[in-house]
DNA sequence: CAAATTTTCTATAGACCTATAGAATACAGG
DNA sequence: CCTGTATTCTATAGGTCTATAGAAAATTTG
């Protein structure tokens, strides 16, 4: 039976539950590798009771791809938003990005990696959140620019792609290995980003 | 029936007619969603007579992972033993890949999102080659620091990661939109990694 | 062209998986 | 404690998938 009215405190905590021991499953088998009862046996349940709490194994995936990409939205629009110079900002957005991958990690992983099997009706949630943290994080790069904090040289789609890209790749990498100072990694790369590998001669645009 | 002795021209290129319809199907579905069926349609044969070529599925994502990562390490190899200055490595070890997910991009895309579903037997030899990657990498980043072609500050084991990082996430771009120029974009990425992002104030390390 | 060999086909066993239905149990409010 | 509701269980239908075996077709070789 499915729930009428899924307000109960029980039926959110176990909701809540649900989503993670399928957001662990999905990042370490894949979405079609795991099975539905995998996840059941995470929580504690037998596999059609799983069905309580999700429609389809597709909504599991849907909701696991939210859960993940939610929080990391809400902090670049708060990061957006504020009046840091452009270093700061850069340093604030790629922290974000890197420890989101140490709290939240197989959310976002499974993002990352498993969306793309969800039908298109599904997934128009997630492309438009994807889409406003690329446009939020090419307007402050634009922006810099404008001020002269960035090079023209640059071109900032470009750019924040790289940057998606560069923050997904060391993702992998924090999930690999615990040890990994997450913050440290993030002061790295954002020294890379903004200062280039090379010394300062006067050769820069 | 397996063949004993697969040596004839004609099994040889059926085998790789074999390999690359595993490659372009496990790209779009990944391993776990995709089915020996739809393997063995896209060359024309049925379902069953897929084992004469592989013995089992896994056995086909490992020889699709080996494809697609070769002759990419290949010609890092060539890059690494050239004597270029380390601006014009970079930038051909960046154009390499970028320019394999041009090409070659179904295998390599399989090798980077599918590889961790083989079993650690069927793996060593990925890992073997990619740790060579990234070490040769990593050994001309360090050179590069040694001569004071680079910074200092640099961690080139970071450095590295970071690099591969980056081009995977441009891969991924590349990959789904086919307008997109891989050497400018190569030629750009490299530009940020030299330089960085900020216009030359005296204040890199 | 006949015999031997290679390649493909048909058919199927056996496993697993999603989703559903209805029964059983746990829990909450009166 | 009793009644109604919320949650979980059991059982299963119906589908798909991998891998194998042996027959059939195609190809090569003598």
């Amino acid at each position: 039976m499915k729930p009428k009215n899924p307000d109960s405190p029980r039926y959110q905590s176990q909701k809540r539950a649900a989503v993670r021991a399928a957001a662990a499953v999905f990042a370490e088998k894949g979405f079609h590798g795991a099975s539905t009862t995998d996840i059941a046996e995470r929580i504690g349940i037998k596999q059609g009771s799983l069905y309580y709490y999700f429609d389809s194994k597709e909504e599991a995936l849907e909701d696991v791809c939210l859960y993940g990409l939610q929080s990391y939205v809400e902090n670049m629009d708060e990061i957006a938003g504020s009046d840091e110079p452009f270093a700061a900002q850069l340093l604030a957005i790629i922290t974000n990005h890197l420890g989101r991958y140490r709290e939240n990690n197989e959310a976002l992983k499974v993002h990352n990696d498993e969306r793309l099997y969800l039908p298109p009706a599904r997934r128009s949630r997630l492309k438009a959140l994807g889409s406003h943290y690329r446009e939020q994080l090419e307007a402050i790069i634009e922006e810099a620019r404008a001020k002269g904090s960035v090079r023209d040289a640059i071109d900032s789609h470009f750019m924040a792609q790289s940057v998606i890209g560069m923050c997904n790749g060391l993702g992998e990498l924090i999930i690999r290995d615990a040890e990994i100072d997450a913050i440290g990694l993030a002061r790295k790369t954002t020294d890379l980003l903004l200062h280039g590998a090379v010394p300062n001669q006067p050769q820069g645009e």
